[in-house]
DNA sequence: TATTGTTATACTCTATAACTATA
DNA sequence: TATAGTTATAGAGTATAACAATA
């Protein structure tokens, strides 16, 4: 410490008079409300039984069922995902059945990734399971402010992100 | 497949007229935003002091200026941070030397962390960091829009989690 | 408090196979 | 053909962050 004030009396022991700037820092209240949405939602496993797909899960079974047949590549630009670590989620998809994973006859290196029947019926339990929860987390916001906040956060993800631009050439999920 | 369409005709070669409820799904499009501030937070390193602190040293760092000295039990309760993975975190901040580690001569079992001149020097200089990473990130809301958004977000915080409510027991760093 | 281990997500690097273009 | 360059998938390894069990 570079001032002698006695030890006994420290200078900070009352909170700072000015409110503290990172409680009005939007990063930081989006990362205090993440790490409460996974709390909310993070106890549930995979799809196996019913719990809620994780995100990577459920955006990459959304994008193939909006736009499939897609290579793994395909899917992989449209999310904006690392190739490499979608390959687990395919195996995990397809696993359960909700994908279907066929060699492209015309180009042996890539698959033609399918939604299945169950793989749909799949997708609109976990809209439904992801609205419930949204209702729960978002509870206290009027009708008009969620709306308020839908369009916000998506024009602040279009601002840096060409896929949320209203003319997105390759939207994620629609 | 249950139908019996020609393979050349696929049924959903188009996308579905149904917008897709994902898109309206505020978990989701919070979940886009934190990777896209990871993207951006990433890029603004600079090479002067190593860039921007993470969000647990961040929070720790600001929880100690604003009530210390504290256990580090205190800070996780503070924080609702893991109290073992609090260990490493003040070990980095005590490394590079932004808070001081020392045993509560009245509970040798405690420490009572304090954080240094340098820590506030660095503390203040993240705020800088994290308010100009806001700018650039929220660059496409109006000041008023975004006093609204941090107010909506204040508010969900508290519907489920009581650190953030008004009148709240243990706010974690303010 | 601290340690150890597990899981989820994301990133980097490399390997293999299959395609494309060209000599 | 033969060769070189590119792409699609796969795998290993690393890093951050949250969580559990235990010393």
């Amino acid at each position: 410490m570079p001032d002698g004030s006695p030890p006994a009396a420290p200078p900070e022991s009352a909170p700072e008079s000015a409110p503290e700037p990172l409680l009005s820092a939007p990063s930081y209240l989006v990362y205090e409300l993440v790490r409460l949405i996974r709390r909310k939602a993070g106890t549930t496993r995979t799809a196996d039984n019913g719990g809620l797909l994780r995100m990577p899960h459920l955006m990459a079974l959304a994008c193939v069922a909006a736009y499939g047949p897609l290579s793994q590549r395909e899917v992989s630009d449209r999310l904006w995902t690392d190739a490499g670590d979608l390959v687990a989620v395919v195996d995990a998809l397809e696993r359960d059945g909700l994908v279907e994973r066929r060699r492209d006859p015309g180009d042996r290196r890539r698959y033609r990734l399918e939604v299945t029947g169950p793989g749909r019926r799949a997708l609109a339990a976990q809209r439904d399971r992801r609205a419930r929860l949204n209702e729960e987390l978002f509870a206290p916001l009027a009708e008009q402010e969620r709306a308020d906040l839908e369009d916000m956060l998506l024009r602040v993800l279009a601002h840096h992100d060409p896929r949320f631009a209203p003319g997105g050439a390759r939207p994620p999920i629609a």
